[in-house]
RNA sequence: GCUCCCUUCGUCUAUCGGUUAGGACGCCAGGUUUUCAACCUGGAAAGAGGGGUUCGAUUCCCCUAGGGAGUGCCA
């Protein structure tokens, strides 16, 4: 087998949100775990929309992810390229000009839709004769242009759907050329997958139909299309589509809340396939353990309690290196490693540390029932004398057995409550250390 | 409207006509840790509905319902 070249080809129109992310990821993957190489082609062939900003968000979106690129180009330095893969097809009689406005051909589709026909394009300007074509631009028209399908079956081996058979003839002729003459994406991508060699289009499944016509352009640009698979879509975790809530599941936004890159990843590599969904220990086992065997063909549900968890389970390995800096940016003193040690267990995502800061450097108010206050009286008088070390919280607690009865949640939890102001929380001889004699002496005074 | 795809525990899934329908996450219970979390053990938990085909359907076919996608001078 030759090694697979595959590309993601993102529009510079917008940050990148987990489903796109689902589709760059898996090229990264099959890539990485068969030796190949990921090509980032930025999709910017519409100037109008597309932006230098979101191209560099986009850069920086796939490199806090780790989705490193081998190689990256812009298809709009590459306009040359396209004016000659449309002049040959134009050459072979497969591309035509067609004069209907916008307008028009929404007409077209509102009829045809309403007799119950698909919104197929009629093809009449194939008929038109080249006088009429001369009116028509006399009249100031211009041509957009649009290629000819064959009308036959074009079918596929999808290496995620299996044998794919498309109806050309139920789809309408694309539009390769706007009538400004600027580059719809569809040409541009066939052009660049054969000059870069791209051996394996990966994409979602609402690009299936694209398939279809793109491979007869292919064909007809004289080459033999590459493998395709078409990945299911992602869907809520109600079950809805994900397309209106995308702008709070954008990667800019999930960094910010502090996610794990790497939970992200394992994440959005394994729902939906075979693979059991927990944190991965990093891209490359992901990468090794790729198949598109595994991928399922039902949309795969993206749940962010489910990326919490999975978040949470990564968080609890990282170490206060791999931290520091992120620790220091939410609060200089959150930047101490006996602090991290302790709070990362409760921590579901790196904020979270947030919740302890002011229970181990600030002033919090601290909880005491009534019927404990003569049980927390009695715990102030006996708070061991000297620094609170490691085995503080043991003699203390076990002196305190003795003398007040007390045991288990009835003699924890109250010193839980009134030295954190919390019913959870970490370990209470760590928490303890941190909170030091001073503070732990004021909040057992109420 | 039309076309394509999908539907197994709450979730992600395994099963290539015959299984006590398996695993993982979550959940519940017990254990352990003198508290929380973690951990250990155990448990509950599923073939959308209806028709066929077959000795036998989760598996094959059809219908219905539900979901996803496409049907752009977006990508």
């Amino acid at each position: 087998m030759t090694t697979p070249i595959v590309r993601f080809a993102p529009s510079p129109t917008g940050r990148l949100h987990v489903g796109n992310v689902r589709t760059a990821l898996i090229n990264w993957l099959f890539a990485n775990g068969a030796g190949g190489q990921f090509v980032l082609r930025i999709d910017d062939t519409d100037t109008e929309r597309s932006t230098e900003v979101y191209e560099q968000g986009i850069k920086d979106d796939l490199t806090w992810l780790g989705l490193t690129w081998d190689d990256t180009f812009n298809q709009s330095k590459r306009f040359e390229k396209y004016d000659a893969a449309a002049a040959s097809l134009k050459e072979k009689g497969l591309l035509y000009a067609c004069y209907e406005t916008a307008d028009e051909l929404d007409r077209k589709r509102k009829i045809a839709l309403s007799r119950g026909r698909p919104p197929v394009y009629d093809r009449a300007a194939l008929n038109l004769t080249d006088d009429e074509k001369a009116a028509l631009e006399a009249e100031g028209r211009k041509p957009h242009w649009r290629f000819k399908l064959s009308g036959g079956r074009c079918e596929w081996t999808d290496l995620v759907r299996g044998d794919q058979s498309i109806d050309t003839s139920s789809i309408s002729d694309p539009i390769l050329i706007r009538e400004d003459g600027s580059y719809l994406y569809t040409l541009p991508s066939v052009v660049d997958d054969i000059d870069y060699d791209i051996t394996h289009v990966v994409r979602g499944e609402d690009h299936v139909t694209n398939s279809g016509a793109q491979i007869e352009i292919f064909q007809a640009l004289g080459g033999a299309a590459p493998n395709m698979a078409h990945t299911p879509l992602l869907i809520g975790a109600d079950g809805q589509g994900l397309s209106k809530r995308l702008g709070s599941l954008s990667i800019a936004q999930l960094a910010e809340d502090g996610f794990e890159p790497l939970a992200i990843a394992s994440l959005l590599a394994r729902i939906g396939t075979s693979e059991n969904v927990e944190a991965a220990d990093g891209l490359d086992q992901l990468a090794r353990a790729f198949g598109f065997d595994k991928i399922g063909r039902a949309p795969a549900r993206f749940d962010e309690a489910e990326l919490k968890s999975v978040n949470a389970s990564i968080l609890h390995g990282l170490q206060f290196e791999d931290v520091k800096d992120r620790l220091s940016a939410i609060d200089p003193r959150a930047a101490n490693e006996a602090f991290w040690m302790v709070v990362r267990e409760n921590c579901s995502v790196l904020p979270d540390v947030r919740e302890f800061l002011e229970v181990a450097f600030g002033e919090i108010t601290p909880e005491i029932d009534d019927e404990d206050r003569d049980f927390i009286s009695a715990a102030a008088a006996s708070l061991p004398d000297g620094d609170i070390t490691d085995e503080t919280w043991g003699t203390w607690t076990s002196a305190l057995k003795a003398d007040t009865g007390r045991k288990g949640r009835g003699l924890f939890m109250p010193l839980r409550k009134a030295l954190t102001g919390m019913a959870h929380g970490p370990d209470m001889a760590s928490m303890l250390k941190l909170i030091g004699r001073e503070k732990a002496v004021k909040r057992l005074a109420g």
